[in-house]
DNA sequence: GACAGTGGTTTCATTATGAAACCATTTGAG
DNA sequence: CTCAAATGGTTTCATAATGAAACCACTGTC
C-alpha cells in the first residue's frame, strides 16, 4: 500500500516529506481537513475520490501520524479523522503551494479563494524566509550544508 | 502520461500545483535543480530514477514551464534543463516540506542537511506568514475566504 | 577510428489508481 | 419499533502509471 522504497531511508527531508505526503491526495485531504472536515464521507464528497483510495490514504496518513481517530465530537457512534499537531504544522507547505498558484498558475481575474489575516480581513503576505538576525532572505542568500 | 483529470480543471491553487508537481519525483528534481544540477544524466544520478521516468517528467515540467532547455553552458552540442523563474519560485514550497520533515521526520540526532544564510553561515529561521501589518500569523489568525 | 558517455526510446512486468458493486452497522423518520 | 437511508468502509476487476532492462543514435575523447 502506497511503498516508495527509495524514499523511504532518503537522508533528504524533502525525500522524506514526500515519501509521507507526496502522493496527490494527501495534501488535498489535509487542506480539506485544516478547513474543518472530519468526517469520512465529508472528504469523500470533497475530493470526490474513490472510496478505496480515500480508505487507503487515510489509513496511510494515520500511521503516519498525521491523522488521528477520535469518536465523533457529536456523540454519534462514528469515528472522526482529525490532524494532530504534526498534520496541522503542514500548514505553511499548503500556504506555499497556494501561493506559487496564484502567481503562476492562474490568469489574472480568475482568482477563487483568497488566505486573509481574519483580523483586518487582508491578504496575507508571501511567506517569508529570515535569517536569525531578522534580514529578509531570498533564495540567493541561503545554502545547503551537510551535517555529517 | 500523468493525466490527473480531477485535478486538471480544479478551481483550488492547492490542487493546480499538485497538477503540476504533486507526483513525486517532479520536487526532488526541482531540489537538485536548485542545487545546481541541470543536466540529464546528473538528475539521473542523483535521483537513481528509471531514465523513462525521468524523460517523462522532464517533458512535462518543461510543458508546464518549470523548466527548459537551453544549450549547454560549457559549449558542448548537449542541451541543460534549466529552471525558469516559475521553477525557482518553488523555493519556499522545498523550505516548508524540509522545516516540517526536520520537525517530525527526523530523530534528534539524525540531522543530515542544514539550510543557512549565506551570510552568517546560521540556520535560517521559519518561514513566517505575515499580515499586511506586519503581525506574524498563525494557523488561526487566516481564514480563507471565497472571492467569486 | 575505437570506445565510453550522453540522452534518450522501447518493451515488458509490476504496482498503484479508480469505478462499481457490495456489505455491516448506525441513524433518522414515521 | 420498524424500515429506509446514510455511514464507513472492503472486494473485485479494469486501466493507468511506474520501474527495470535492453537497446540505440549521437557526441566527445584518445
Amino acid at each position: 500500500m502506497v511503498k516508495r522504497t527509495c524514499f523511504e531511508d532518503a537522508q533528504c527531508p524533502i525525500a522524506r516529506s514526500l515519501d509521507a505526503i507526496g502522493d496527490g491526495w494527501s495534501l488535498l485531504i489535509i487542506r480539506d481537513a485544516l478547513g474543518g472536515r472530519r468526517r469520512f464521507s465529508e472528504f469523500q464528497k470533497s475530493l470526490g475520490t474513490a472510496k478505496n483510495i480515500l480508505a487507503a490514504r487515510l489509513r496511510a496518513l494515520v500511521a503516519h501520524g498525521i491523522f488521528e481517530l477520535r469518536p465523533a465530537s457529536d456523540g454519534s457512534a462514528y469515528q472522526e479523522y482529525v490532524l494532530t499537531d504534526k498534520g496541522k504544522d503542514l500548514f505553511p507547505v499548503l500556504v506555499a503551494l497556494r501561493q506559487w498558484a496564484d502567481d503562476y498558475l492562474f490568469e489574472p481575474g480568475e482568482e477563487y479563494t483568497r488566505l486573509v489575516d481574519r483580523k483586518s480581513g487582508k491578504r496575507v503576505r508571501r511567506l517569508e524566509l529570515h535569517a536569525q538576525d531578522g534580514r529578509l532572505l531570498r533564495r540567493q542568500d541561503t545554502e545547503l550544508v551537510r551535517v555529517p
